[in-house]
DNA sequence: TTATTAATTGTCAAAAAGACAATTAATAAT
DNA sequence: ATTATTAATTGTCTTTTTGACAATTAATAA
């Protein structure tokens, strides 16, 4: 009979692609590695799973001491763990992708970490099993996001809806007619248009929306369809 | 600075919940656990991650032995990793939905293993967290099955369109226009039809379809849109 | 006043979805 | 042989959604 005390024992962890948005691009935040080894290599955020928190409490806390951010929208992805990941000793590793404000980032920047934004297609190789990280990630993201309503979490409060539509375009790496585009978006009746124009983009200006939070809410699990001719 | 050898390791394990499907009920196969504690208690099929061998491995290893079946259609759900989830050691376990083709089981059954089959509405209460990973893995499938032709790893090669649209009304717990769920379901192009009939269930008798294994193959990861007024 | 630039809005046809019930193919009963 | 019965199969219509298309508008710069 199998017994607890035979079995094997892990390293459990986790790691965090971080996307963010600077109006143009999708980006990444990646830190240089602290530990031995690839010590100073680029490397995913990650952090190992302590004795009293569950891997969600565990991102959370990582997130929060490199990021300052608390509450930011988190999923779990899957978890790695092929045997040999990381060489100097058996560890899983729970990936989660997390969306986040960038500027909210930047007010709070933490310079303990070495950490750094990168444009999603031009990133450095990071270790391990990192890259396949971001690829899945970016996948889960393309597939959730073409469903869910998630990428606001990615922007300002105030948002226009020429950023969202570049937004949505880089996250599917593909051109969306502004058109339909417009009629699809505003028909969720989650936006708030507001008052108030972002005149920094051109001369007409843009007007900011916001999201409806209630409606956002009681609808973040309805399916859309933004993305037209979706395949995944 | 943090280092590898500081950290708590833990016991890691995976859980399946198996769904089957008897032409009239969902079900899912439980074990009467084999080990303390809680042992002779019902629960999910599951084991421990082994030194060599990933929890993708470890699922399907433990899927093998219990049911006899390889190959069978298996995916990662999420991992439940609360502290003190399992009260005699930390245990992190990688929750895992199988699907299979219910009369394939019983022409191997294990009887090494008090395995039996449960209607979904009608199970004993399960060990630990497992109430929690059933409810989470009806949740996924139903997510899953809206989007993307799954549903036929549970039917045998040759199905008929009542059993289909029987097994989407189970796993959706709704009821489904025949006109429009048939229509539907052909316009996928994935249905081969044959020559020959199912005449068990009716007087007229059912046409038997086969999947198209290629279009299959090539569609997975299609969106469909086979469930009415979806809402998850 | 005109040119320029990006934001915003509109139309139409095709496809998909949803709501609805009649017809058909077989067997069982008379 | 005819009729009744039962479940499988198929059809129509309307509404909604989608996708493909470009003209108009609001501001500033020339």
């Amino acid at each position: 009979m199998i017994e607890y005390s035979r079995q094997p024992h892990y390293l459990v962890a986790v790691d965090c692609i971080v996307f963010g948005f600077d109006g143009e691009h999708l980006k990444i935040l990646l830190v240089k590695r602290g530990l031995e080894p690839e010590i100073n290599k680029w490397s995913l955020m990650g952090g190992f799973v302590g004795a009293n928190e569950s891997p969600d409490d565990a991102a959370n806390r990582v997130l929060k001491k490199m990021t300052g951010l608390e509450g930011v929208y988190l999923e779990q992805m899957q978890i790695y763990g092929e045997p040999h990941r990381d060489p100097i000793e058996r560890t899983l590793s729970v990936g989660y992708f997390a969306l986040i404000d960038i500027h909210k980032y930047e007010a709070q920047l933490n310079d303990d970490y070495e950490a750094e934004w990168f444009l999603i297609n031009d990133r450095p190789k990071l270790i391990f099993d990192h890259n396949q990280m971001v690829a899945d990630a970016r996948k889960k993201l393309r597939y959730k996001a073409a469903l869910h309503p998630i990428l606001f979490e990615m922007l300002p409060k105030k948002f226009t809806i020429p950023q969202l539509h570049i937004l949505f375009e880089e996250v599917n790496d593909t051109k969306i007619d502004t058109r339909n585009f417009s009629r699809k978006i505003t028909s969720t009746g989650l936006l708030i248009k507001l008052a108030e124009k972002d005149r920094t983009g051109s001369k007409k200006g843009a007007f900011y929306f916001k999201l409806d939070k209630k409606k956002y809410q009681a609808n973040s699990q309805a399916f859309l369809n933004l993305v037209p001719n979706l395949k995944v």
